[in-house]
DNA sequence: GTTCTTACA
DNA sequence: TGTAAGAA
């Protein structure tokens, strides 16, 4: 359905982005500078946030709970991004085998005293 | 009064 | 990440 576009449509301003997602204004501004969510902005240069930014910054909040750093998250964002590389046969990661694998991080993360994965490389997870 | 940017701890 | 300062 050509619905989706209410999705993307940049609607929610900073004050509710805060409440809806339990994340400071800091935190959110510094996502956007990291790239990992790209608000619009109004003519006063205030930002403007999709529904889809919300799922965003959901999963980011939902991540680093999980122990991924910043950089893993953006890897794990790249790859829903490229299902598939042109070049090598790289699998598209489901998010059941994503769960799977941050669930495994933790058990190790908690074991051993590393960095969860791997301060962010996640190139081990893919064959 | 709130949000924005920049910068420092 | 929190907080401060100054502008908008």
């Amino acid at each position: 359905m050509e619905k989706e576009w209410r999705r993307s449509m940049p609607l929610l301003s900073m004050n509710i982005v805060m409440q809806l997602t339990g994340l400071t204004a800091r935190q959110i501004r510094y996502y956007e500078e990291q790239e990992l969510v790209q608000p619009a902005r109004t003519e006063g240069k205030q930002r403007m946030f999709s529904l889809d930014d919300i799922d965003v910054l959901l999963e980011i909040k939902d991540l680093l709970k999980s122990g991924v750093n910043i950089a893993g998250i953006k890897q794990i964002f790249e790859m829903k991004k490229n299902p598939a590389t042109s070049k090598d046969v790289r699998q598209v990661i489901s998010d059941q085998e994503l769960r799977e694998i941050v669930k495994e991080e933790m058990r190790l993360a908690q074991r051993q005293q590393r960095a969860s994965l791997r301060q962010g490389d996640l190139s081990r997870f893919f064959r």
